[in-house]
DNA sequence: TCCGTTGGTTTCCAATGGAGACCAGGTGCT
DNA sequence: AGCACCTGGTCTCCATTGGAAACCAACGGA
């Protein structure tokens, strides 16, 4: 009975133009996989900056491997949220830009990485908190 | 040399409070990892609506397995996001609740979420778009 | 000549995610 | 009485994913 309380979240194709991601066959749903996701959102974030190249984000981004970086910039570019221009110079160049697209989202992507970068202690203070009082039934490594 | 026209971003553990996500080894990245994933983001919406229990949440969230619902359950438990409760009733019945903490994050997430139901057609478009020109070299199912 | 740099792709292996079986223990339905 | 089904999970199995590293072509510099 709780599902008809919920009364803005239609079937995501319905009489509304919006789509609803809590449908699991919603293409709003795939996009959120996309789009909610480690590299996608650093990715983004780096380039609202500045446009920059493959190397230079993988470089910036410590940590994606190169299999990563680059299946996730050809998603992005898939999606229109960044543009890949090539430049047939001496090594080829490849830079990638953030589009208008791409930048509309950063907003919500910064205010994220804003809440991580300084809510941390309090996770962490949590965390240690429970790994105390349920330590013994949840080790580190099970 | 281009790291060093990163004003702003230190190396995680500097003099500033808050911590550096583009830094693999911080905590922060980890923390980014888990609240920038699918099922989380739809967890944390729901609850931020209303307390519910645990086949509340998956008949809610269509398409997630028990599995993940209860792995992301507790994950976000112990990252303090999300309390669980026990009441020991006829069938125990064990209903999570979202706390201050992780209500202070649920406003990006929503403007995550926002965009994509919004912005939906114009990827589909782009999408469309990249699918139509390089067709022939990235088809669907290669 | 050999290394490094460009931007990737490919291969291999470990970790993750999903489908579905299984669990306890009580309750209603027949 | 017996059976299915509710609660909230866990466990096992398999497919997909992610990461590390090798490989690639073409060119520049030592």
């Amino acid at each position: 009975m709780q599902e008809g309380t919920f009364s803005s979240h239609g079937h995501c194709r319905g009489t509304t133009a919006r789509g609803d991601v809590f449908a699991a066959d919603c293409p709003t749903r795939r996009l959120l996989d996309r789009i909610a996701d480690k590299w996608s959102t650093l990715i983004l974030l780096t380039l609202h900056d500045q446009p920059m190249r493959f190397n230079g984000l993988k470089r910036r981004i410590d940590g994606v491997s190169q299999k990563m970086l680059s299946q996730t910039l050809r998603s992005l570019e898939r999606d229109g949220l960044v543009s890949r221009s090539v430049v047939a110079t001496v090594p080829v160049s490849v830079t990638y830009a953030i589009t208008p697209l791409g930048a509309s989202l950063v907003a919500s992507l910064r205010a994220m990485i804003d809440w991580a970068e300084t809510r941390m202690p309090e996770v962490a203070a949590a965390q240690a908190a429970y790994d105390t009082i349920s330590g013994r039934s949840v080790p580190e490594i099970a």
